[in-house]
DNA sequence: GCGACGATAGAAAGCGCTTTCTGTCGCAGA
DNA sequence: TCTGCGACAGAAAGCGCTTTCTATCGTCGC
């Protein structure tokens, strides 16, 4: 039926064992055998069998990289990043590159730990956890305890934009600094003389949610500035948009909002517009990431730029053991703060 | 070292035969044995593998979806419906769901063909290829002969956004639309009554980028009116960018610019915007696609929307043989135009 | 009360590869 | 000329699961 090494072994008049060597090529074989085995390959037209060499080797060729929204950009750089560092990372086993591949949790515990539980079975030589995660201590505990597991059975587990908790504290880390960057966003705020923000954050109980906004609170409690409403809601543009009229109606006087992410900036842009407000005349607007687009937003958005290529490279070295992970485990990387046309000074 | 079968097997005192049923389903197992079985599974911690249960049973659970840019939009949106359609599917083997993996090709055939290969290894149950191919004939061969013998090898394959060449005739797909899009959006432009119209064409060669422009030419030709300049690109904001400073150098009097989609759209309004020119006013300008931002953009993006999602949702269940192929094989779906705020008449 | 049948469960033969353990052969060194 | 070693290749023992083929047992029909 379908074609085996046997059958190889046998076109090339070799042992299978030859032919697995030849293969995965990691035993001397001499030129001309090597040769006359890979013709055979070529005129079986053979494909090795990835589940009977994983089984017989105990480890695959799969990278699994969790993200929480595929269809979000902010997912997409960084995997599109990892996934590349992973390809051009030089052959796995199997003369092979490893498959790099994307699972889609769309944030639900559930199905993260469902993922995790798939990539375990397969065996995978490594996972990559990108993106916050949810501050259930129950969760927290499971998904830790997993990733031991795994970490135990070899597999190397990366997490990047995701802060570790005690139990994953000897794993590779690459946590964006949402704290900072935060912080930054709101003193430039109130560097223009805004005392009035609103803000839009996203899920509530999320890892990057919180971060932000205790940045933002940090620098207002150093400002000595009250803070001003908060609303919670999803990373979309949707939730900014109907973000908008619970701030105002909780705080007429607002003159600059702060979004979750420039996904949502941009619905609170679209809001504000249609309520006939001018940005940043009436109000200014803050978003967070630096996405491609936000350059192009009308105004163009002041954020903070995160580096999702790069971290999303480095992730990638991570997992394939190309690059040692931090000294410490976790390693802190900053956001950059960019003013663009969004945000000006309050009206007098 | 790791706990097998057996060690559940040993601890539930009955033979491995009866732990994999249990863990299978499909076969008759006395209730109480089958709970100890469960019991015994759940003390030791256990976890299948992944390997040694493909290479038995000569399937996976993997699902494997190809994509061209995994960080645009366009193909997240598509490739997280189907993954979710993929997940609700219900149970695969092994009590699990299916895993719903995806592939970033970058649009490279090489990476596609390798991705294929390695999908091929694994056993696939089903593979889901997105968004236009390269119309190189070699690799268009080389792709469909590869996807016939993994057909043949029992995965099941479908194509979304992809048009089936020769090879695939008997494959499922999906197909949108372009050419009737393409026209449409040309139709609308002309009933405005712009005569020099720009095109910002993607990369040429891609069956996509090819449907698109000859929609616009259809047009252009019904309505005698003479083609304006095209420039080609990539389909990234950048390209947009790039190509308004060509087109206006080619045709100053430009009324109108077509985008090979609405990122690219959004590149050329910033383009626009910084020469001075005001949209419409000045120039006109429509997308395709209509992604989430498009109606934030600032003007709205015309454009023609194209059911993604449910494209997306659709090809996962045909991936999971949940839904029926379409009789011929090959649906068509259209696309809608919608006019928003980029698009009017042009000045006098 | 006997043969038969349905419901369960076990035995055992692989699935297709990797890899350790053994050779075999040719040649350098003594 | 003989020993020893390096280079290469084969034999064979699994890897951990699935599944067919069998065996057992309680029960039902007559």
């Amino acid at each position: 039926m379908t074609v085996t090494l046997a059958d190889v072994a046998a076109r090339a008049r070799v042992s299978p064992a030859t032919v697995s060597r030849v293969l995965n090529g990691n035993y001397p074989v001499a030129a001309s055998t090597r040769e006359r085995v890979l013709r055979a390959v070529e005129e079986l037209d053979y494909v090795l069998n990835g589940p009977a060499s994983s089984l017989a080797a105990a480890t695959s060729d799969l990278v699994g990289v969790l993200v929480n929204d595929i269809a979000d950009p902010f997912f997409g750089i960084m995997a599109s990043a990892a996934q590349s560092a992973i390809g051009e990372g030089g052959s796995g086993r199997a003369g092979g590159e490893k498959l790099a591949v994307v699972c889609n949790t769309g944030g639900s515990p559930e199905r993260e730990l469902t993922y995790l539980t798939l990539l375990q079975r397969q065996r995978a030589a490594a996972v990559i956890l990108m993106g916050g995660s949810l501050e259930d201590p129950e969760h927290l505990a499971a998904t830790a305890a997993k990733l031991a597991r795994m970490a135990e059975a070899g597999t190397r587990v990366v997490l990047c934009g995701r802060p570790p908790v005690p139990g994953d504290a000897h794993l590779a880390a690459l946590v964006f600094d949402n704290r900072a960057g935060g912080r930054r966003l709101t003193e430039h705020l109130l560097g223009l003389g805004h005392a009035r923000i609103g803000y839009v954050a996203g899920p509530a109980d999320r890892t990057t949610t919180r971060h932000r906004l205790e940045g933002h609170r940090e620098a207002l409690a150093a400002a000595g500035v009250a803070e001003g409403p908060t609303v919670h809601g999803s990373y979309d543009r949707a939730a900014g948009h109907a973000a908008v009229a619970e701030l105002l109606a909780r705080e007429p006087e607002l003159t600059a909002i702060v979004a979750a992410n420039d996904t949502v900036a941009l619905g609170v842009c679209a809001a504000l517009r249609e309520r006939g407000l001018s940005i940043p005349g009436d109000v200014s607007v803050a978003g967070f990431d630096d996405l491609p687009f936000s350059v192009d937003a009308v105004p163009a958005l002041t954020t903070v730029h995160l580096p999702l290529h790069e971290s999303g490279v480095r992730a990638g070295r991570l997992a394939m053991g190309t690059e040692d992970a931090p000294p410490t485990g976790t390693e802190t990387i900053p956001g950059a703060l960019v003013v663009r046309d969004s945000t000006g000074a309050p009206r007098a």
